[in-house]
Order: structure tokens, then sequence, then C-alpha cells
DNA sequence: ATGATAGGGGAAGCAG
DNA sequence: CTGCTTCCCCTAT
């Protein structure tokens, strides 16, 4: 769960198994670039067209009418803008029903109001003839006029200033009001609930208040910088693209359009505008273009010109009926054509020109409107061409690959270059001067500028580069691996250095236009077959928010406009969206003024960074009880926990009490009314279910398709809600709330593992935010099921509506680390017979920054492990596979892929603080230099290999003396110096060995140095590292955990030393421990000071608490090692450590066997037993864990947590430190889970 | 400027 | 040499 995926089922993986079955049978349509002209192979013509329609093209004759139906014009909203320039006017732009088509429509919505509110001072309206009237006005709501006039008497020192204020920014014509409002958002100055406010309306076209303003008589101002084009979608609820009707349009003469529109319509006033339309169902077939552009560098200029582009386009997509690729993929849909100029106004190879009169007389050429390729003798006329051609195209969507940050980028730079007359044709609105296009693509991984938004104005953009990386989990992003992937098609590459050579002949320039119009041919694939038009209007058509945003991917965006639609249509002033600067200037003033007494340091948040702490503590994860597990594991799940959590407590902003201490806040009290936020999330929720069983009752495969993408957006939606809870950028930032949410879910998934173990007396071996493992130690399925269902009925019990579920069933699992393990998934096929499905979560092998080699070798060792054959079997297998992968290796006869490695540039390559340390990085700089397209920008992936350079003898200079760093490479830079080789030793030691001596650390019979052996390396150097991170010591650390766990009681305790600690002012003293602090004997200001202290909230840093906790513990452990056999050593001798915890072959590590201790090592062990106590006694004082578990119930842990908040961390950083020092002197303790009877559940 | 936090792990630099 | 910190990346949820 947790993030993306709270059902249990990861949204990525639910998208690519749904699709590729559908689109999978296609092996026949090899595109076989670059000698199959695509966009088709000549096999598609013989196919039976599908049902892409196109719409008929009868004459439209343009009497000045326009196409009203009963007085109003439908519209179907596809985009909206607001020009600067034109304040109070809202562009609309969208499609019109005309004569048995759709046409073009740019709607003027002029004349918009502003609405800003003021809150009042409290006390304000008051008074007893106040209350006489709102009741007089409530029983007879039609006589409001005596209360209207008392507010507005009560009013008058506000309405002056008011009138000051609107003065001063030029505002003379104006309405003010008095209002009832609600608010329950983040300001402190601005009480809850609901009052009056006064509401002041005036033309959008005068000047906007700045936001943040103050005055004598009002303690806030909203609305005062909202967009005119949002309050038009909140008052007129417009949900998205979908039809609405326009009331009154006159229709602007085209010579006086603002718009490249067919129909330009001007409408006067918001109240014009209706989200009603009657009739109109289905939305119009759009016109979906691909485009892509071929570029070379000038080299003085270093900018990129235009050198060929291709548009291939579907004249009409239908939006809710997501077609096949059969469907679309025919010569009778898909359209198509090229422009290519000469290169630096050299003549083209000899016969080309020929070739470009055959294309165009061909079959094809006619049908695709005669001149399929244009040859054009320079960059202006090729762009002057370009735009004629999608002129009268008049595209609703532009499909392209990195469109927004490369295409249309490059192509308005140039348009701008050349003077381009009409160049903002590209867009739908006309404009004379160029927006600056300066911030390009946006902060990570492309996308379009605000520039670049405001000149495509009117035209969606449906860049796949963005909906991949949002949809899909890829190793990178590049359309030749997506294309290979997802299409089943080749790509070659094709850099910018190599276009001039495809100007030497006739057929290779040839080439160059296939690959253009390929390439515009995969990105409209990958957008149909991703389903990103249809995902996203659904998306959009939820929040209610613009097509073009989410297309370009701003989740929190869609959030906040869903949310400000559902508190605006309850009278909530809502929150004013502010930028950086103002939000911290308004953080640290309410910190201010809430720490005033304390003087409380104010936190710096970093927004933009992911690096710095969180900012709240998230989901709970268990410390798994490592090891491998031959019997059954059940795996359950909370459904969408966090969702569930904010309906089942009723989280809301209008519920939820922000503690002003920064504790976490309480819960709300029961109530039996919904607040807003539950509401909300239950509405989703419900319509997912409903449209999940339409999708069960279901056959035909397009409509399933369809409520498939819906049922996926409902469930997107409810998912992301919380995420933005958290978001400090978004107007409903409430970190309050989101902490209740994650502490509930902490509480929850703890209390269920309580529940499990003791109730249910099964094991509960890992779990992580919102799912528990449990050991079954039975072989069999249904038995397994039984008990599944038993835990799952016993849980459920306990609430309404959170829902835990048997999500799978794991016949065997290798646990290693939290966040890392494996399992055989039994599942069940089509025909309802079981199956097994290997499944890796967390591994090094479901990474890309581990090369191929390694993960292989790693998914081969864990084949091995997961397969059930005995120990020795396994491991002579992966020894054995060791000693061949090394022999490969030596001999060369491994493939160079499988040593890439993959990084992602999280900046730009120019922007690390050390890039010098950075193989990634250096090998971005290096190809951004060269001018590389791929690998060189934020948000990309760079491929890398380590090398070392040999000298002619081919002997290795330098024995790669330098960082690693230094030695990555890109294998364009491998193939092009022979002095480079293959670093064997850096991929054997560093990538292969580390990947399968982690899986293979649980497992008997071999150890680092064994498998380093067998890969040919100096086993003596992996011998410490052997013991040090062995199985067997990670199990004991479970043990001695789980000991912990059970068998903590003050008596065990009563010998031990205190934790003495000691003061900033060198005051010696006992630390109380944490038990002290809960039961409110120590204040936590003053658990980490001596009791005496004078000021108080003076103790000691968490890293101080470390330290001397460290030190202690050391201390502990040298007093008890004095003349034992290994005095001066905390470790055990490696070669003693023949004491196996696993005496009996199938134990679970971690469960240690009752009969290991034998009678030799029982006297050594009880001065461990004593030191391991003492150790325990520090950690106990330490850990909240344990006195929080022992308190009633979960309100009086939420009390308690928030209560131990302040000195969270000091006590976090001691008992690390404890649990450190307890672990490496674990090899010592392997009699000791005789002694304490270790586990509550033995064999 | 453009949902969250928890957690493992590599590499390098620094103090001892 | 080892610990420890910092930076960076990628994953799980
Ligand atoms: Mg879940
Ligand atoms: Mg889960």
């Amino acid at each position: 769960m947790g993030y993306d995926d709270h059902g249990g089922n990861d949204y990525n993986n639910d998208y690519n198994n749904d699709n590729i079955d559908d689109y999978g049978g296609d092996a026949g349509m090899d595109t076989g670039m670059p000698d199959d002209p695509p966009p088709e192979s000549p096999r598609g013509e013989d196919r039976p067209d599908g049902e892409v329609k196109e719409e008929p093209k009868e004459e439209w004759v343009d009497d000045g009418s326009l196409p009203l139906v009963d007085g109003t014009l439908p519209f179907f909203l596809l985009d909206a803008h607001e020009e600067a320039a034109t304040p109070g006017t809202v562009y609309l732009f969208g499609k019109v029903p005309n004569g048995g088509q759709h046409q073009s429509c740019c709607a003027v919505l002029e004349g918009c109001m502003r609405c800003i509110f003021f809150v009042p001072q409290p006390g304000t309206f008051t008074g007893a003839e106040l209350t006489r009237l709102e009741a007089e006005a409530a029983a007879n709501p039609g006589a409001k006029g005596p209360l209207l006039r008392h507010l507005h008497e009560q009013a008058a020192a506000l309405k002056a200033e008011v009138r000051a204020v609107l003065a001063e920014h030029g505002i003379d014509k104006f309405v003010i009001k008095p209002v009832r409002r609600n608010y329950a958002f983040e300001l402190d100055s601005v009480p809850h609930g609901e009052q009056w406010v006064l509401k002041v309306r005036y033309s959008a076209a005068k000047p906007s208040l700045p936001n943040g303003l103050e005055g004598e008589h009002f303690v806030g101002v909203f609305g005062a910088q909202q967009s005119v084009l949002e309050s038009v979608l909140l008052k007129r609820r417009i949900m998205g693209p979908s039809w609405i009707s326009l009331s009154c349009p006159t229709r602007v003469d085209a010579s006086k359009q603002v718009s490249w529109c067919k129909l330009e319509v001007k409408v006067e006033g918001h109240k014009n505008v209706s989200s009603k339309c009657a009739g109109q169902q289905e939305p119009p077939p759009l016109i979906v273009a691909a485009l892509n552009l071929k570029t070379s560098l000038h080299p003085q200029a270093n900018t990129n010109e235009v050198v060929a582009a291709s548009v291939v386009y579907l004249p009409a997509v239908n939006l809710d009926r997501p077609l096949s690729k059969a469907a679309w993929n025919s010569s009778r849909s898909l359209r198509h054509f090229s422009v290519l100029r000469k290169l630096d106004g050299q003549p083209f190879p000899a016969g080309f020109e020929a070739k470009v009169q055959a294309v165009n007389a061909s079959e094809m050429g006619r049908r695709n409107g005669g001149t399929m390729l244009s040859a054009q003798a320079s960059e202006r006329s090729l762009l002057m061409n370009l735009l004629a051609r999608l002129r009268a195209l008049d595209a609703d969507v532009l499909v392209g690959h990195n469109i927004a940050a490369f295409d249309l980028d490059v192509l308005l730079h140039r348009l701008q270059h050349h003077k381009v007359p009409q160049w903002s044709r590209v867009g739908r609105l006309r404009r004379s001067t160029f927006p600056s296009l300066g911030g390009g693509g946006g902060s990570f991984g492309g996308g379009a500028g605000p520039g670049l938004m405001t000149a495509m104005a009117g035209r969606l953009i449906c860049d796949t580069y963005l909906g991949a990386r949002e949809l899909l989990h890829e190793v990178d992003y590049t359309m030749a691996t997506l294309a290979r992937i997802h299409l089943g098609q080749t790509r070659s590459d094709l850099a910018a250095a190599d276009v001039p050579g495809k100007y030497e002949a006739a057929p290779k320039l040839m080439e160059l236009v296939q690959h253009t119009e390929s390439d515009a041919w995969l990105a409209l694939s990958l957008a149909m077959h991703l389903n990103l038009l249809p995902l996203s209007r659904q998306l959009s058509c939820l929040s209610g928010s613009l097509w073009s945003r989410t297309l370009q991917g701003q989740r929190a965006q869609r959030i906040e406009m869903l949310l400000l639609h559902e508190f605006y249509a309850r009278k909530f002033l809502l929150p004013d969206k502010l930028s950086g600067r103002e939000r911290e200037r308004l953080a640290r003033r309410q910190h201010a003024a809430a720490h005033a007494d304390d003087g409380e340091a104010f936190e710096e948040v970093k927004a933009g960074g992911k690096k710095g702490k969180a900012q709240y503590a998230g989901g709970l994860v268990l410390e798994p009880k490592k090891g491998l597990y031959n019997s059954i594991v059940l795996l359950l799940d909370f459904n969408s926990l966090y969702p569930s959590i904010i309906q089942e407590y009723n989280i809301c902003f209008t519920t939820v009490r922000r503690p002003k201490d920064g504790s976490i806040a309480p819960l709300p009290e029961p109530s039996h009314d919904l607040a807003v936020l539950p509401k909300v999330i239950r509405g989703l929720v419900q319509r997912r279910r409903e449209v999940k069983s339409l999708l069960a009752n279901e056959r035909d495969g397009v409509r399933r398709q369809q409520l498939d993408i819906r049922q996926q957006a409902l469930k997107l939606t409810a998912n992301s809600m919380y995420g933005c809870l958290g978001f400090s950028a978004s107007r409903f930032f409430a970190r309050p709330l989101a902490e209740l949410v994650t502490a509930q879910g902490r509480d929850i998934l703890q209390s269920t593992v309580d529940l499990v173990q003791s109730s249910v007396g099964l094991e509960v071996i890992y779990g992580d935010t919102d799912s528990i493992m449990v050991r079954t130690d039975v072989a069999k399925e249904e038995e397994a099921r039984a008990m599944g269902a038993r835990v799952k009925r016993e849980v459920n019990k306990r609430y309404k509506l959170l829902e835990i579920e048997l999500d799978a069933m794991y016949k065997c699992m290798l646990l290693l680390k939290k966040k890392k393990y494996a399992a055989i998934k039994l599942d069940r096929d089509a025909a309802g017979r079981t199956v097994e499905v290997k499944e890796a979560k967390g591994l090094d092998m479901v990474r890309r920054d581990w090369c191929a080699l390694a993960k292989d070798c790693g998914n081969y060792a864990l084949d091995e492990i997961l397969s059930g054959r005995p120990c020795e079997d396994v491991v002579s297998a992966i020894h054995a596979r060791l000693r061949q992968v090394r022999e490969k290796v030596d001999a060369g006869a491994v493939t160079l892929d499988k040593f890439v490695i993959h990084k992602q540039l999280t900046k730009r390559p120019e922007d690390y603080p050390d890039a010098k340390n950075q193989p990634h990085v250096q090998v971005a700089l290096r190809r951004a230099a060269a001018h590389k397209r791929e690998g060189t920008k934020q948000g990309e992936t760079v491929p890398y290999i380590i090398c070392i350079e040999v000298d002619e003898a081919g002997q290795p200079k330098d024995g790669g003396a330098g960082g690693l760093a230094e030695r990555a490479y890109h294998r364009e830079e491998l193939a092009a110096n022979p002095a480079l080789r293959v670093d064997v030793q850096y991929y054997l030691a560093n990538q292969v060995h580390p990947v399968v001596s982690r899986l293979c650390a649980p497992i008997e019979g071999t150890d680092a140095a064994r498998l380093a052996d067998c890969l040919g390396l100096d086993p003596a150097k992996y011998h410490a590292a052997a013991a040090a991170g062995s199985g067997m010591r990670d199990a004991l650390e479970d043990a001695l955990i789980a000991s912990t766990a059970t068998l903590d009681c003050d008596a065990r305790y009563k010998d031990c030393d205190p934790l003495w600690l000691t003061s900033a002012d060198g005051t010696r003293f006992p630390f109380v421990g944490v038990q002290d602090v809960l039961s409110g004997g120590v204040a936590p200001g003053d658990a980490f000071a001596p009791p005496d202290a004078a000021a108080t909230g003076s103790g000691l840093s968490a890293a101080q608490v470390a330290n001397q906790v460290r030190l202690r513990a050391r201390e502990a452990v040298a007093k008890y090692y004095e003349g034992s056999l290994v005095s001066d050593d905390e470790l055990m001798p490696v070669n003693t450590r023949n004491v196996c915890l696993r005496a009996q072959g199938d134990a679970a590590p971690g469960m240690a066997s009752p009969n290991v201790a034998s009678a030799g090592h029982m006297a050594a062990a009880m001065s461990e037993a004593a030191l391991y106590t003492q150790l325990s006694h520090f950690h106990r004082l330490l850990d909240p864990s344990l006195a929080l578990a022992r308190l009633k119930d979960d309100t009086e842990r939420l009390e308690a947590t928030r209560r131990l908040a302040p000195i969270r961390e000091a006590l976090e950083a001691g008992r690390k430190a404890v649990e450190q020092l307890r672990n490496r002197c674990a090899y010592r303790w392997v009699s000791l889970g005789s002694l304490y009877n270790v586990t509550a559940t033995g064999a």
C-alpha cells in the first residue's frame, strides 16, 4: 500500500498487464524500420478497417450563424486559458457540433468578476439584535433586508478600511456584501467554523490585490490572487473536459477573431456558461496528431535547427472508446506527411527529388493529400510548409515523445528565429509577440514551461515521455526502450551528429524521412497503447481540473482542484495559492506567534529537494525475522489503509484539532455525520465499487477497457489524497492531518500484530505499513488458507470500515531485510489451477543500478534458494554457477550490455556539488559536451560501464588508481576507444559478489568467502566480512529482539547499573527511562538533563545521547569481558563460530532451537547473560515501544507518543547505539536462547 | 515550486 | 586500517 498502491495491486503492474494482453497479438506488424514505409506496413492495407470513422466532410457553408440548440451553444470543453494582457477574460477552447461535424471553437468569456472575502476581527458581528435578526431571516428567507442592513452597519469601520484598500489599488467600482462562509484550514488568525464575512465583487479586468493583506479591522483576506479561470471553473462547477453550454453567444467575425479556431464566439459573464448540456452524451471525435522533428546542431550558435518534420495523425479519435491497434493502425484511419529540407543550401543527393515525386504520386501519397513528402530548400520554408499543413489539420491534441521539452521548444525557437508569419498557429490563440521560453522544461524530467503552454493554448500536448514516466516502471524512458518493451518494435538510434551523413545519398536521405515518420508513429502508438488520452480525461473529469494540466502530470494540482470544488460548493473560504516565498513567510510568522513564549526554533523545511529530514513520521516497518521459510507464509494487507483511516476516523480539515506544540493531533470525536474529506473519499470508493461491478458483468472488450480506465482513475485519485495532505506546496497542506493518518496507521499495524500473535497465536515475521506476514508452519495450501481466513476474521472484527485481506500465500519465502524479500507465490491461473509465481521485492535484482550480470547471478541464486531442494544442492549449484560466470567473463564471452549500470540524474549534471565522485554524472557531463540528446538531462537515466584503461600491450595502466567515477564510460565511448576494457575485477567483486552474497546470508554451507573464492576473488578479504555479516549473527539478533519483546519484566533488571549520563556542565545523572517519562514522573524536556537542572529543555542532543550511551555500553562490555577468554576483543574469533543455531535442519533462523545450549557453554553464558541483561536494560530505558505496548488502548498510546515527541530523536539515537553494540556481541549469546527460552512459539 | 516517509546500500572523505 | 558522516540512488508501501 502506501502511496501509489493501497489496494494490494500495484497500479503500474495492473496497467501493464492489462494492456499488453490486449494488444499483444500483433506480431505480424513489423515496422521494420527503416525499410518499410511507416506508419504502416503494406500488409496493413489489406486489413479490414476498424471503427475509426472519419466525420463526413460535407462542405460547410458559413452563413455567420451559430449552431444553437434551444438558444444555447453546446460546447465540448478541451482547454482554457487566461492571458496576462487581457485580465478578466477567459478563453475556452473546444469543439462545437455543426452540420454533422465538429468544429474547433474558441469562446471568449468576458466581463468576469473577482470575488474576494474579508474576514472581520472577531466581535465585529455580534449582539442580541444580530441574533434576533438572524433568527428572523432564518424563519423567513425571503426577507433578509433588515438583517443585511444591520450587518452593514456593524461592519462600517471594516467597510471603510476595505474601501481604502480597494481605492489604493485603483478599484473604484465594487459591491460589498456580508455573507456566511466556513473556514477549516491552516491560517491561525482565522477562526474555524461558520461566520459572517464581507464579500467584495469587482471586475476582474481591474488589478488584483496582493496576497497576505493585513488591516486593523480584518484578520484575513481570501481569493485576492485567485485566477479568474479557476473561479469560473468553480462557480460553474465545470468538471474537466466535458460538454458545457454557452448562453447568449455572439459570433465573432473571422476578420476580428483572436483565435485560429474555425468558430469564435463571445460570451458575457460567467453565468452564461453552464456545466449542463442537454442532448450531448458522447465526446466528439478529436484530431490527434503526432509530431516528430529531426534536428541538426548549428556549430556556431550551438542551437538545434529543424531538418525534417513528420506528422502522423488520426482525424477522429473517440475518447470513450479505446481502440485496438488493429482499429486505428490502418490506412483508412492513419494519415501522415513529412517535410524535409536541404542542409546548408547544398543540393539534395542525386535522384532524391525523383523519389519524392514517386512517393507523392503513389496510392498512399494520393490518399495523404498528394504531398506526403515535401522537399524544401531552407529551414524557413520547411517551417512555413509545416505550419500550413498544421493549419489545415487544426489538431486538438499534439502527441510526441518528449514533445513538450524538445520538439515544440525547438519549433517555437526556430519559428521565432525566422520570424515566420502566423507562427502562433501552432497554438490556437493569435499572437504577435513571442512568449519567453526561458524556463524550458519543467524542473524534473522534461515537460513544458509556462511560456510554451501559453503559446500552445487551445491544443492539448500529450507527451508520451511524461506519460510513460508516470505509468510505467522502466530502466529508462527512451523511445527505443519503450518501443521494444511495450510496442514490440525496434527503433534505431539517430544522433543529431549523424544527420548530415544521411544527406550523402538518396536512399540514406529516405531513411532519415522514414526515421522521422517512424518516431512520430511510435509516439502515437505509445499514447494509444497506454490509453493516455482516455485516462487523463477521466482523471480530469474526476477532479474537475483542466485536461492540459493533467497531461502535464501535475498530480497535486488535480487533488487541489477536486478539493477546491468540494469546499467551494460547501461555502468554504478556500486556501489561497501562495508562492514559495509567501508560504515560507507565513510559516515563519505562524510559528513565531505560536511559540512566542517557548522560543522554539523555526525548522527550515527544504521544500524543493528530496533531501533533508522527513517532516513527520510515516509508516511502521516491522523488524523482519530473517531467514528462509519453507512452510507457507500468509500475506495479509489492509485495503487502501490511508483512505480507509480517513473515513474510519472521520479525519478532515473540519474535524481535526491542530495542536500548537507540534504534537500529534487527537482523533476527532466520533460523530454521526461524515466530514468533507471522508465524504469525498467515500464517494470515490463507492463509484469505484460500482464501476468494478459493471466491469465484472461486462463482456465487450472495448467497454471493459473503458471501465477499467475509469476504475483506475478513481483509485489513483483516492490514493493521492493522503499524499497531498503532506505536500508542503499544496494549498491543502495540513501536516497535522497527514501525521494523524500515519500515526493511526502505525497503531493499527502494531495492534494487528499483537492481536495475531496473542489472540490467534500465530507468529508475525514481517510487516510494512499496512501488511503482515504470518508464519503458518503448514505446507498444505488449504490449511494455510483457513488460517488466513481466521486471521482476517479476527482482525476485521475490530473495525467498521477498515478491512484486511488475505493478499497472497507464499509457499516459500526468503526474508532478508526490511523491504527486501522474495517468495514463491501460490496463485491461480485463468483456469483456476494453482500456479507458482516468483516475487522479488526490493532485492538488488529489481533495481536498475545493478548490472545485468549481477542480477542474472542473483536471480539464479534466488531460484535455487527458493527451489526447495536440499541445502547442499542449492549451495553447490550456486558455487558452480559463479565459477562458470568467472570463466565466461575472463573469456570475454559476456556481452557488453550485461555490464551496463543505469543511474538517474536527479539534478542537472552541472548542478552536482561533488560531480567528480559520481560515475553517472561524469558520463552525463561528457555526453552533454558532445551534444548527445539522451542521458544528459535532469530526470534521464545514464547507462555506464566501469572500465580500466590498458596500454598498447594490453596491460592495465595504473590499475584503477582513480575513483570509480573516472572509470565510468558510456558504451559509445567504450566502442570508440580501444584502450578501454571492462573492469572485470570490479564487476566480480563489487557487483556479482555482494548481490549473491546478500542472498546467501541465511543459507548454510556457504559464506562470503566461499562465494568470493568461486568468483576467483581473494577469499581472505571476505573472512572478516563473512563474520560480521553472516546470517547467524542476524538470526541471533532477531532471537534477541524477539526475546526482549516477550520476556521483559522489571524484576530482571533490578541488579543492572543505571544509565549514567553527563550534562553539558559536567553533572552526572542517571537517565530515568522512557517509562518514567510516560508515567509523568519526569517531563520529556527534562529527561536528558540532571534532575535539579535550572533550565528546562536544556537536555542533551540526540548525538550527545547516542555518544554517551555508546560509551556506557562499551564500558559494560569491557567490564563483563574482563579476564574472559577474549579480553580485548568484543567479537568472537571467526574459527570458533561453530555453534550452529540451526541445529535442526528445517527450523527457520531466528527461531533458536531450545536445545542448542550444551552444558559446556552454560557457565560461560552466565556472565554473558548478565551483560546481555545490562545492555537490554539500557535498551529498555530508551525504547518507548515496550512501554507503549503496555498502555491500555490506542488513545493512550497516541497521547504517550505525543508526549515523547520532543525526545523521540534522542531516544532513537541512544537505542540504535545500544543495538549496534549488542548486535556485534551477538555471537556470544548462542546459548541464551535456552536460558531465556527465547521464542514464545517454539516448534 | 509541482503528492508522502522508511529503509537499504554504495562510494568517498575525514578523524582517530 | 575502522568507524562515522555525507551524499546519492532506488526501492516498498
Ligand atoms: Mg494495502
Ligand atoms: Mg501493502
